[in-house]
DNA sequence: GCCAACGTTGGC
DNA sequence: GCCAACGTTGGC
């Protein structure tokens, strides 16, 4: 099982979308990075939603309901799309500065690499970041 | 709204 | 293959 996080400004597709909707095809990336880590996603991976730019917090885990497949918005067949449902909504969100203040979380790509948008979760800072946010699987 | 960080593009 | 120019992301 392996943990990532993937971002969404809340202006365009919120984790309350994605509840609604029950399931969502997770396109439209287009860096290399994000889509090796696209590629590498198995069915049933947690997958932090990450609200960006506004709320920049965590406040939902997705599960991987489908493996990569050809992304459908674009007839280019370097990148790829996965299909992703919900999962649980946080107890508590996760804010990037309660990130930033915990000694634990300082190696997450989250804070270095702030601007990819599909990164990887170790499961220690996955695990850490459950217990911030009181929530139990 | 600004700007730093970073990825991509294209001329040479 | 280098690098300048440009575009985008996302925190502030």
């Amino acid at each position: 099982m392996n943990y990532w996080l993937v971002k969404s400004e809340p202006d365009s597709y919120s984790w309350d979308d994605l509840f609604k909707d029950k399931s969502t095809v997770w396109s439209g990336v287009r860096n290399y990075t994000a889509r090796n880590n696209l590629k590498l996603m198995k069915k049933g991976d947690l997958v932090f939603y990450y609200h960006s730019n506004d709320g920049k917090d965590i406040v939902g885990i997705a599960e991987v309901s489908k493996e990569a497949f050809p992304d459908p918005t674009i007839k280019d067949e370097r990148w790829v799309a996965v299909e992703l449902i919900p999962n649980v909504k946080l107890k508590k969100s996760v804010s990037l500065e309660d990130i930033k203040s915990n000694k634990h979380l300082s190696e997450m790509e989250l804070v270095k690499l702030s601007r990819l948008s599909v990164q990887k979760v170790s499961e220690g800072d996955f695990k850490t970041i459950l217990m911030l946010s009181d929530t139990v699987l």
